[in-house]
RNA sequence: CGGGGUGUAGCGUAGUCCGGUUAUCGCGCAUGGUUUGGGACCAUGAGGUCGCAGGUUCGAAUCCUGCCACCCCGACCA
């Protein structure tokens, strides 16, 4: 391991709770599995949101909201889809409640809805019901169409962003005339999502196809994006599914081609959530708190200024001012925190806490010299830099952090990834964390009997995974190329 | 839903086996003072239905019964 785990690491758990509360992210609510996004969390999510939505436009997205309840008899319509989803639903089965008489509330048993309501756990029912009354001709075609909005998955068991019953997300839900244009899509907008992993996130991403044992329910093909953790461990950040006509045909959506003849609409589906907040927490923090990307912290710069008395804060911030400016011009966002309820040292942790990429120290003995203190967050160095053209320095230095931590997470990532030959050798690398790239058969049996073995599932079978003609390492039989397993959140 | 565990102040906890004055300690909070270049110190103070309900007892955080909530391990999963 070319980086040391968090010192914490016997118990990785833990300390990812432990950090999302006291960088003041998130907390558990009163209500089952449910979480309270945070104000300086969410600041964290609009970012990401921000570049989201700007990359779906940029690529001839619309954005569209869809009803948060859906009629039970839809999800009949797709069989495999049903399946998928029937376990974790919740249901309204009622729309009133009154006393009971004894200054208590009961659902009024009168009250009943003919039919039950499904909270969505995802859209593709309600929107191909839709899109039924929006497409008749090759003309209406393609729809793209992105929705912002919380799901609800009654899941048996939750942790903070990773798995919670609910959850915000995208869902994006495209229908198109042509198989081939679909892929595209489905392509494409993976593409989207790893740009964004790598470039914003700073996470390092492998694309690849889900097995059918991992596909979506509904799906004909499930393409996704895989990280590391720093525990070793896998985690599914974003996925983009080729649908083919199952849902057009569930729903009757037909169109008129340049023919004349009818035929099935084509879909796709992709979606990232509130999922990749826990990606950024788990990929990058260390002991002292959180790690952001430039790209994504809410506040990029913090300057804390050391002072005894009024004239002392008045001179330093006379230099501060016309500083600020500069950044603000530069679209750096900066934060001046001259607060006197708190000490310098105590600023200095709480930032570090919040994961600020870097912080600006500047006291007397700086106004003397023309200097300050800069600090970053990344590898925790300190220097002290003339005032002149700080600006400039500041703005190159956050583009050196955010390579840094993103070539951290790539090396990491490459030193915890290993070939393996043998189930045995399978077995014994697996305890040590990280990916294991090996051959497998291509059949569900052995994935399914390595599950329940070893706890390890296939991650995704790579895009770019080179032919190599190898043996399954569980049934020996042949495979072509080799695929990525690894213990996953 | 199966197995294990825990509920005491905003947070973390001692006390529970073996019942006995005013429920312990730390962090945090408030006030005053000294401090301020890496989470300051001293002093004073506020804060409690001991998860809930019932029972045993002169007396219950402690014993008994029932219930509730949460956490961990499994099945499920963006």
């Amino acid at each position: 391991m070319s980086k040391s785990l968090p010192t914490r690491s016997e118990n990785y758990s833990q300390w990812y709770v432990d950090l999302v509360a006291k960088a003041d992210l998130a907390e558990n609510s009163a209500v089952r599995g449910c979480m309270v996004i945070k104000p300086y969390g969410y600041a964290i999510w609009e970012k990401m949101q921000a570049i989201l939505d700007k990359r779906f436009k940029e690529t001839g997205h619309s954005n569209a909201y869809f009803p948060l309840f859906i009629p039970k008899s839809f999800f009949a319509k797709e069989a495999s889809h049903i399946e998928g989803f029937a376990k974790e639903c919740a249901v309204v089965t009622h729309y009133r409640l009154k006393n009971d008489g004894h200054g208590g509330i009961i659902v009024d048993p009168d009250a009943k809805l003919e039919e039950e309501l499904i909270v969505r756990p995802t859209s593709e029912t309600i929107i191909w019901h839709t899109y039924k009354g929006w497409i008749e001709s090759y003309r209406d075609l393609p729809i793209l169409v992105n929705q912002w909005a919380n799901v609800v998955r009654w899941e048996m068991r939750t942790r903070l962003f990773l798995r919670t019953a609910e959850f915000l997300w995208q869902e994006g839900h495209t229908a198109h005339a042509t198989s081939t244009e679909a892929v595209e899509e489905t392509r494409k907008m993976l593409d989207v999502y790893a740009e964004f992993a790598e470039e914003t996130l700073a996470i390092p991403v492998i694309k690849g196809l889900k097995t059918e044992n991992e596909r979506f329910a509904g799906a004909i093909d499930t393409y996704c994006i895989e990280a590391m953790m720093q525990d070793g461990k896998a985690l599914q950040a974003g996925t983009s599914h080729f649908l083919g006509q199952n849902f057009a045909k569930a729903f009757d959506v037909k169109f008129t081609n340049k023919e004349g003849k009818q035929e099935f609409v084509w879909a796709t589906s992709w979606g990232v959530s509130t999922r990749l907040m826990g990606a950024l927490i788990m990929a990058h923090s260390d002991d002292d708190g959180l790690v952001l990307p430039p790209k994504l912290a809410p506040i990029q710069v913090v300057i804390v200024p050391i002072y005894k008395g009024e004239d002392q804060l008045k001179s330093i911030t006379q230099v501060v001012d016309p500083l600020i400016a500069e950044l603000k011009q530069k679209n750096i966002s900066v934060k001046f925190d001259s607060r006197d309820t708190h000490k310098p040292g105590w600023k200095f942790a709480e930032y570090e806490l919040k994961g600020v990429p870097i912080r600006i120290a500047i006291g007397p003995r700086d106004l003397e010299n023309g200097t300050v203190e800069v600090a970053r967050r990344d590898t925790k160095e300190k220097s002290v830099m003339q005032l002149t053209d700080l600006s400039l320095k500041i703005e190159d230095l956050l583009d050196q952090i955010q390579d840094n931590i993103y070539r951290r997470a790539f090396d990491f990532r490459e030193n915890n990834t290993f070939k393996v030959d043998s189930y045995d050798e399978f077995k014994k690398k697996l305890d040590e964390g990280g990916f294991l790239l090996a051959h497998w058969d291509g059949t569900s049996e052995t994935e399914n009997k390595i599950k329940e073995e070893t706890k390890a599932t296939i991650r995704c079978i790579p895009l770019d995974a080179p032919e190599e003609k190898g043996k399954c390492i569980y049934s020996g039989n042949p495979s072509s190329k080799r695929v990525i397993f690894a213990r996953a959140y």
